[in-house]
RNA sequence: GCUGGGAUAGCGAAGUGGUCAAACGCAUUAGACUGUAAAUCUAACGGCUUACGCCUUCGUAGGUUCGAGUCCUACUCCCAGCA
């Protein structure tokens, strides 16, 4: 992976860039829509490119779980197996550690619990005991195939003490390391081909590594854990561990402190994040990459993203607004989403009512519009922060 | 016309003598959702009230009973079978 800062703004930290990887270039900042199995909901390959997006996630956890990653990798890798054929980051399963723990599976059991050399899952599918090592989590992602992987890391929550964030800091960073040794020496085994114990995992290309810096809201532990991780000299620097709960003005309050930390010859990619707004206000501070499923998920919730262009003199500014189109007031309106919109859902002539009407019928050509609606205004946000840069 | 069955909140549907303003669906309304166990989840949903609570209901009208959505009688309407 290679990342080059193309232009850097005066009055912000905002810059654009490319990132070189095997499967193809991004242009920077970058929002990434979410894959999770391996496809973005109700969305073609074609039609991801015909959106302008540039790279997918996918998520080593679901992946591993359903199809496997020796099925996918016997398909030459996720971008092949599933027609994308550009690149892809996956996600370590790290979230899962967030998301699965605190809930019980049907029969009571806790999903997750972590020790100190990995965590322990309940397969939400089956129940099944699974045990993740940073390790085993790098070993998937290789075989997955996936362009930028991340490493196992703890992401706790927002209502965590800080003796809960600490612990999983320490571990964020244990893990990083031991991720890096052995993706360095799968590596470098597969280049002097040399066979490891796990021989039915093809290594598809070599794949860059960010270190996910966890720390909750706290400046120290953000410091720390950022001083820590950029001694490993990695290819880019994930945030980790926000949009779990706190206030929009505490995560940009870190993001913004970590733009003083993290290199500027690394990408920076704010994991999760955000709505439209979160996006816009991180890139100013210097945040190259993001990623979320606000846009898909909420779609199939019914809610239509808007992004409102005002051009004044020189100034463009943006604005954000949400519409739901299962409210009723949609019933007779005759009006696209939003008519300066270029998406297909709006120009294609689709009225609200119709999309209302859809949506209140929960068919699937409604929450089709809706997702391309949605991903396209993101899409189309990050095209006009690129264009901010030159301010 | 005869014989059965039935009429419960916007709709469907539980309930068969007391704990019934009435389960459960659906519809409606509101809210949530940020590295996807999420085309999901939560709440309200007779009237009045912030709430405690109070009031009015189970086709209509009577009756039995301490007490009736539940039992009896008549009537109205609906459905099925037979003529």
């Amino acid at each position: 992976m290679k990342f080059t800062i193309l232009s850097q703004s005066k009055s912000t930290s905002l810059r654009t860039g490319i990132i070189k990887t095997p499967h193809g270039e991004i242009q920077t900042p970058v929002f990434m829509p979410v894959g999770t199995v391996g496809a973005v909901k109700t969305v073609a390959p074609w039609e991801l490119r015909e959106l302008g997006a540039e790279i997918i996630l996918g998520n080593s956890y679901h992946l591993y779980l359903r199809p496997g990653e020796k099925i996918i990798s016997e398909f030459g890798g996720l971008a092949e197996f599933n027609r994308w054929e550009g690149p892809i980051l996956t996600d370590s399963g790290g979230f899962q550690i967030f998301s699965l723990s605190g809930k019980k599976s049907q029969n009571g059991n806790s999903l997750v619990k972590i020790t100190d050399d990995g965590v322990e899952f309940r397969s939400h599918l089956d129940g099944s005991k699974l045990f993740f090592t940073p390790e085993k989590v790098v070993d998937i992602q290789l075989a997955i195939g996936a362009d930028i992987i991340m490493p196992l890391d703890v992401c706790p929550s927002s209502k965590a003490s800080r003796s809960e964030i600490e612990k999983a800091v320490g571990l964020s960073i244990n893990w990083l390391k031991r991720s890096k040794n052995h993706l360095e020496s799968r590596i470098m085994n597969h280049e002097s081909g040399i066979k490891t114990h796990n021989s039915e995992l093809i290594i598809q290309n070599s794949p860059a590594l960010f270190g996910i810096v966890q720390g909750g809201i706290y400046p120290d532990l953000r410091q720390f854990c950022a001083e820590e991780m950029i001694k490993l000299n990695l290819d880019g620097y994930s945030i980790g561990g926000l949009a779990v709960g706190e206030s929009q003005a505490e995560m940009l309050e870190i993001v913004k402190l970590l733009d003083g930390i993290l290199p500027k010859d690394k990408p920076r990619y704010l994991m999760g994040v955000g709505t439209l707004d979160d996006i816009y206000q991180a890139t100013k501070l210097g945040v190259d990459m993001f990623d979320c499923v606000l846009p898909t998920r909420m779609a199939r919730h019914g809610i239509a993203y808007i992004l409102l262009l005002t051009q004044s003199s020189k100034l463009r500014t943006l604005n954000f607004k949400e519409i739901n189109m299962l409210k009723s007031v949609h019933r007779a309106d005759k009006n696209p989403i939003d008519k300066n919109c270029q998406c297909p859902a709006c120009s294609g002539g689709f009225s609200r009512a119709y999309l209302h009407h859809l949506a209140k019928e929960k068919e699937i050509l409604g929450i089709r519009l809706l997702t391309l609606h949605n991903l396209f205004t993101y899409l189309k946000l990050i095209k006009e922060i690129r264009l901010k840069v030159a301010a």
